[in-house]
DNA sequence: TGATGTGAAAGCGTTCACAGCG
DNA sequence: CGCTGTGAACGCTTTCACATCA
C-alpha cells in the first residue's frame, strides 16, 4: 500500500532503484527479474522484492517487474512528476559546481536563485540564475516560492542561516556546509552531504580494510 | 583495543566526530562528556559511548572525554596522520570543484594528477595540477603513486575507467559516477556519492514526511 | 556526584526458505 | 517452471539501566 512510512534504508536504495531503471528503459527492457535487478545494484533478489513490496509496488510470478511502472511509481514517490523550486546558498567552488551539474536540473528541480555574502559576484548570473546578496535570502526565497535549498557555505555560516531559511516556507535542505543541522521546526527535511567526510570515509576504509583473501 | 574491526555505522559517525571534535578543540575545550557531544550531533549519549569503546577511546567517569586524545586516536584511524596521494578523473563541474574545493585538501589528502578525455583541457592545469590525457592513466597513476582516486566522469564511461583502476595499486576510489561500481578485486574500496540521488532522496522525504505535530 | 562502561533487552533490517501463482 | 510475496529466523545496532569509579 502507497501509503506507508518508507523506511530510511529503503528510502536510500530507491533512488538507486529509479536511476537503475531509467537506464533499462532507456535500453528497451521491459521487464526484470528481481534477481537482475539487485546483481546490478549489489543487493540480494530477497532484498529487492522487500523494497518493491514497500513502495507499492508489484511483480508477475515468472516474469517480473514491469520497468515502465516501475519507473513511475517510483518518480510519484519521488516527487519527481512536478517540479522543484531550488535555491543555492553560497557561491563558491562547489556551489557553483552544482549549478551547472549536469542532471541536477533534468529531474524535476529548477534552480531558481542564488546566493552569495561577496559582494564581487552579486548581481552576477551563474548558469543564468541571478545571484543575490545574502541579507536578502527571505525576501528571494519567497519571491520566487523556493521550496528546496541546497546550503553550501563555509561552516561558520551555515547554522545561523538553516535558522533562517527555517523561517520560511522552505521544505528541505541539501547542506554541503561541513556543519551538522538539526531540523530546528517541524517539517523541515535536512539531508547531510560533506564531500570531504566522504573523502575521510574512504581512507577510514582503506586503512581498517579486511585482510581479504 | 583499537585491533578490532569497526562496524559500517560507527565509520560512518567517526567522521562527523573528528569534525566536530576538532572544531571543539580549536575552541579550547578539552573535555567533554558524551551527553553533550550527542547533543550536538544528534546522538544519544549511550551511542556515543559504544562508539568511543568501539573505536578504543576511554574517558574518565565524573569528567567526559579528553577532546585532544580522542582527535589523535581518530586521525590515526583515518590514517590522516599521514598523506594519501589522489588523483581526479574526470574534470567537468564537479572534478574542477572538488580540485579547489577547500578543506579537502588539508586533511592530508594531497592531488598529485588530474585526467580528462577533452583534448582542450589536456595540459592545463587545475588548482595547479597538471591535466593528463585519459590514455595515459595507468602510467600516470603509477608515476604519481596515486592510492585513491575520485572518479567524477559520465555513467558511460565509469564502469570501463574503474576496471582500469582496479587493475593498478590505486586502493580506493571515491566515486561521484551517477553508477554503482563493484570491488571487482579484493582490496579496492569504494565509496558512492551521487549528489542528483541526494536531491532526490531530499525531495523524497518531503513528500513522505510525518504529518508532524 | 556526575559521568563512564557494559550486560541485557529491545528494535530494525536483512536473509532464509518455501508456498503460491502466472 | 520461474519468480514473486512473505512469515519466521537471524544478526546487527541501538537503547536501557545500573554497577562502578574518579
Amino acid at each position: 500500500m502507497p501509503g506507508n512510512r518508507i523506511a530510511k534504508p529503503t528510502e536510500r536504495r530507491a533512488g538507486l532503484y529509479l536511476r537503475e531503471l531509467q537506464m533499462l528503459q532507456r535500453q528497451g527492457v521491459e521487464t526484470i527479474p528481481s534477481s537482475t535487478l539487485g546483481a546490478i545494484l549489489g543487493f540480494s533478489d530477497a532484498q529487492v522484492r522487500r523494497d518493491m513490496a514497500e513502495l507499492g509496488m508489484a511483480g508477475k510470478p515468472g516474469r517480473g517487474y514491469q520497468v515502465a511502472a516501475m519507473v513511475e511509481t517510483l518518480q510519484t514517490r519521488f516527487g519527481i512528476d512536478r517540479t522543484w523550486m531550488v535555491s543555492i546558498i553560497g557561491v563558491g567552488n562547489l556551489g557553483r559546481a552544482l549549478a551547472g551539474h549536469q542532471g541536477f536540473w533534468r529531474q524535476g528541480f529548477r534552480c531558481v536563485a542564488a546566493f552569495d555574502r561577496d559582494p564581487s559576484v552579486i548581481g552576477s548570473k551563474i548558469s543564468g540564475v541571478r545571484i543575490h546578496g545574502i541579507d536578502q535570502l527571505e525576501e528571494i526565497l519567497k519571491k520566487t516560492g523556493t521550496e528546496l535549498a541546497i546550503l553550501a557555505v563555509p561552516a561558520g555560516e551555515a547554522t545561523s542561516i538553516a535558522d533562517r531559511i527555517a523561517k520560511t516556507q522552505v521544505s528541505g535542505i541539501l547542506n554541503f556546509s561541513p556543519v551538522t543541522l538539526h531540523p530546528t521546526r517541524g517539517g523541515l527535511e535536512i539531508v547531510q552531504v560533506d564531500v570531504s567526510l566522504e573523502m575521510q570515509r574512504l581512507a577510514f576504509a582503506v586503512v581498517n580494510a579486511s585482510p581479504n583473501r
